[in-house]
DNA sequence: TCCTGTCATACCCGGTAGGTATCACTGAGC
DNA sequence: GCTCAGTGATACCTACCGGGTATGACAGGA
């Protein structure tokens, strides 16, 4: 009876996004006319009106703020859908695990752990192949949830659990990563209010999302970027005590004491039933 | 390119579970001849196998069963979709909030708490409509997936919190409810052993997971059944203390020590942002 | 006033989803 | 062995509808 097709949750989600009928028919690679219809068939199918369109440009009712959510996760469901059946389809056994593995990591984050993990997996009697996806600051939700990764080793409180299965793997200090020549890096540890109350060194700004939270450092997206910056004496950051595997001669560690600790999760969608993905997180928490 | 249809999904679901393609045209409202194409296109569009048609009927491979599973969670994440954006357009103001919010509750469970939940909600001053969902044993997990729910109230360990947010409200020990002539229920408190030790009185077993769980007692899916059968004198059962609530004279409750004890929270979909819904899970938090 | 930029309307065309009729194959009877 | 029942696949046709082009209605700015 009613219901909604991926096509025209892609086309609302394009007009929702750009607020306007020409750039978001140009985006999908079609005309505008029959976008413009489009969206009126599906508010009448609705029964909903979800754009308000008056003088100069177009603007979300409540229910279209609503749609475009919804409708954004269910394009994502619909996507890993496909890209995980087409993953399972190469050379699956009858079981339907004997696939390949995509692990989102974020890129030069937790080497040790993942280094251990993928050697005890390997050793398993049964273990599928991974492939190891890295990814930026906060993106392995998206990723996860649109089926281009499987599973991701996840850093709370940096990244979300919201909506996965998780379980826990380690954790960990914090450390303050200072110019070595600044003088809070000849102190033995720091509270919090110590490293972001000096003037003269801001902290970095990561994105988070969408943006960047408001502030007076520098935005970075990722730990090269950072480095640099902190060698050069522009800004400093309180970063996992693991982060120490990757700094220069030009930076300085010290231990924050006040900080909140970081913890590794494993974490995947919640409703995944794969065997290969059941292997890996049982050796992943034997660790 | 390459997207998946909301049609092909349900027509490939419909097909997957009935195992039968002239079965699944009859459910679909449709012929056989294009469903069967539209299946082959599926697999062509995928470059993937999802059914294995030998002689006497058809199976999935191992691709297919991967898609049976992601495509119902894109299925439901549709219609979800569908349902909170028509539930959000009839009077929704500009904020996309004031609208109403489906709380879903297994019937009779926690009565106390949510009437509590309820009185001190609808005390806020922008408080929404609130419509209480009753449901079966362990359905709110379906409802809160495709959009029938926006909220509900679960009980560990009976209900699984996989995919949702989720915050804890209380938490409570559990009573073994038997008949009241019975031996033990002349007992100050149980272990779970002796409960479940006693031939003569077989532990109810409730659905999960869409069957039951094999073992000697009788197959309940109400509280009215396990009422009777345990005033009956036919089984027994290890239930939360607010039970005591509707016992019946011919029932005694006795305290088990060991019995993990039973934690209610409110859940809901982890992408949720409506305003609404936010204080509702403030207002609870709060209790 | 005209011009520009916006979304909606009118109309046409082609692809394709769906229907009917039929085929090809297999297994069970007799 | 032959037929018959039951399965999914193929062939072919039709009609709908998704998409394109051309144009209209309307508001705002020079």
């Amino acid at each position: 009876m009613d219901t909604l097709e991926t096509r025209e949750l892609r086309y609302f989600v394009a007009v929702a996004e750009e607020l306007h009928f020409g750039r978001a028919a140009e985006r999908l690679g079609m005309a505008q006319p029959p976008l413009s219809r489009a969206i009126q068939q599906l508010e009448r199918r609705l029964g909903v009106s979800l754009l308000e369109r008056d003088r100069r440009g177009v603007s979300l009712t409540g229910a279209g703020e609503v749609l475009l959510h919804e409708g954004r996760a269910a394009l994502d469901a619909t996507s890993a859908a496909a890209r995980r059946t087409r993953r399972a389809g190469g050379a699956g056994g009858p079981d339907g695990s004997r696939n390949r593995l995509v692990l989102a990591v974020k890129a030069a984050a937790a080497h040790e752990l993942l280094q251990k993990l993928l050697d005890a997996y390997a050793a398993e009697p049964d273990a599928a192949e991974i492939e190891v996806l890295p990814c930026g600051i906060n993106e392995q939700g998206e990723l996860l949830r649109d089926g281009r990764a499987d599973v991701a080793l996840m850093h709370t409180p940096y990244n979300s659990l919201a909506g996965f299965d998780s379980e826990e793997l380690m954790t960990e200090g914090q450390i303050a990563v200072l110019p070595a020549g600044h003088p809070l890096a000849a102190r033995r540890t720091l509270s919090l209010a110590e490293v972001s109350g000096v003037p003269d060194l801001p902290l970095a700004r990561w994105p988070h999302d969408g943006g960047y939270p408001p502030g007076p450092g520098p935005e970075v997206h990722n730990q090269t970027q950072l480095a640099q910056l902190i060698a050069l004496g522009r800004t400093a950051a309180v970063l996992p005590d693991s982060a120490r595997a990757w700094l220069w001669a030009e930076h300085a560690a010290v231990p924050v004491t006040d900080a909140p600790p970081v913890v590794t999760h494993i974490a995947w969608p919640a409703h995944s039933r794969s065997l290969a993905l059941a292997g890996l997180i049982r050796t992943a928490s034997r660790l």
